[in-house]
DNA sequence: ATTTTGATGTGTCAAAATGACGCACTAATT
DNA sequence: AATTAGTGCGTCATTTTGACACATCAAAAT
């Protein structure tokens, strides 16, 4: 037994880990397998160990409960209503991250009776305020695919232009004049020429690319780039 | 007393509340009235009650210990190296303001033996990692006034158009060039033209403006903006 | 008293970025 | 046999951006 003068929430971190499958977006969940909301959809996540960060915790249970490693994740929201969790006090944080599902088979850990990918749009009903939680994550990533290039991490190694294009446009919920994407993309100057793919799409052979970490690094130590609508 | 049976962190909320002076972004601080660090100076904040959330954590202790009240607040990262705290294991969340220096007079709260203004970049030592935040919400800073005019929450209700200049060079660090600032800041059709003003800058009674809440709430309705490098 | 500094108003022009769009080819699917 | 989807190639008008000059005069500095 712990006790403390005042009382202490409970502390989580939660992970809406997403994955693309050139046409969808998808969302990682588990199966839990114990109570509350036993055999219920959850995202992956779970308590605070007291000797460890958020971000250790959060790498941690996604581990245990899906196999899942070695990812980039992102604080992106603090979830603290007060009723969340029937059981007691528990303040999440929530993290967000992008990878290539391919990497990945996923396997059901401890708590979890098992791990799944579901496509954004017909998730089933979920644990706690996790609908929420996935949500915001939903908002975040038009912003944060156009800050950082991490849109790359849901792709493989090598792409079409094409299939980047079906990214962007899966995210921003748009669909863009394919010279037009083609053109902009180039001109980043992060798209790595990767030769012409030895698979067939429908009739041509397309050019693969690949995203240049160098380039990006090498530019932005540089300068920050400016935008709109108050970019000024 | 309060018993867990697995140990719990205590949770707390910090608040960067940034003003402008027309020259320098500034920081409000309370200089702390109890121990640990009593006597430095420190972020506004404190322990989250069990039956509130971080924004209401947030915003009442803002208020008890320097008066500020009824602001934009945001969260912005999480806190939570291990021993950040040297009495208990302590988990911020971390809040990001801008408001209106002239708008309040600070008070000295509870646990605060005073409250004042500190110019970025002339800040006193600080306790805690209360450093680390600042130095984290400055960097979100140009990102956040590239989202959404909020920069506008840190200028008097009119402005001449050299404050936002101002302003804009502050928090990104860069110059503009007047003429073209004034034609891009006007293109976006969220600053209403409030005339002239009736006090003389220099030799000119300049034109003043204030922000059109009404239009930007129109227009940020109907579409998502895109952006560079990623916005595509 | 004189000089310097800073804020203001007013427009132009070349370069760059953007958005819209047409045509031809053919593998895979229907 | 017809349709669909992905590919390659490039143009053109419009919009946006970035760079820049001159005149004025109050306030601040010397």
């Amino acid at each position: 037994m712990y006790q403390y003068k005042y009382p202490h929430p409970a502390m989580t971190a939660d992970c809406v880990v997403f994955g693309f499958d050139g046409k969808q977006l998808h969302v990682l969940l588990i199966e839990r397998g114990l109570e509350p909301y036993k055999g219920s959809w959850a995202l992956p996540g779970g308590f605070m160990k007291i000797d460890e960060t958020v971000e250790q915790c959060a790498l941690r249970e996604l581990k245990e409960e899906t196999g899942v490693e070695d990812i980039y994740l992102e604080q992106f929201h603090v979830f603290s209503a007060v009723g969340r969790d029937p059981r007691e006090r528990v303040v999440t944080v929530a993290f967000l991250a992008l990878v290539r599902k391919s990497d990945f088979r996923l396997i059901a850990g401890d708590d979890a009776a098992g791990a799944s990918w579901f496509e954004l749009g017909k998730l089933p009903p979920l644990a706690f305020d996790h609908h929420d939680i996935i949500d915001m994550a939903r908002k975040r990533l038009p912003e944060l695919m156009r800050t950082k290039p991490i849109g790359f991490k849901l792709l493989d190694e090598k792409f079409s232009m094409n299939e980047l294009q079906r990214l962007y446009e899966a995210v921003n919920g748009t669909t863009y004049d394919r010279r037009n994407f083609a053109r902009k993309m180039s001109s980043t100057g992060l798209l790595r020429d990767e030769g012409v793919s030895p698979v067939a799409a429908h009739n041509r052979f397309p050019n693969l690319y690949s995203f240049d970490e160098k380039a990006y690094k090498a530019e932005s130590e540089g300068h920050f780039a400016p935008e709109n609508p108050f970019n000024v």
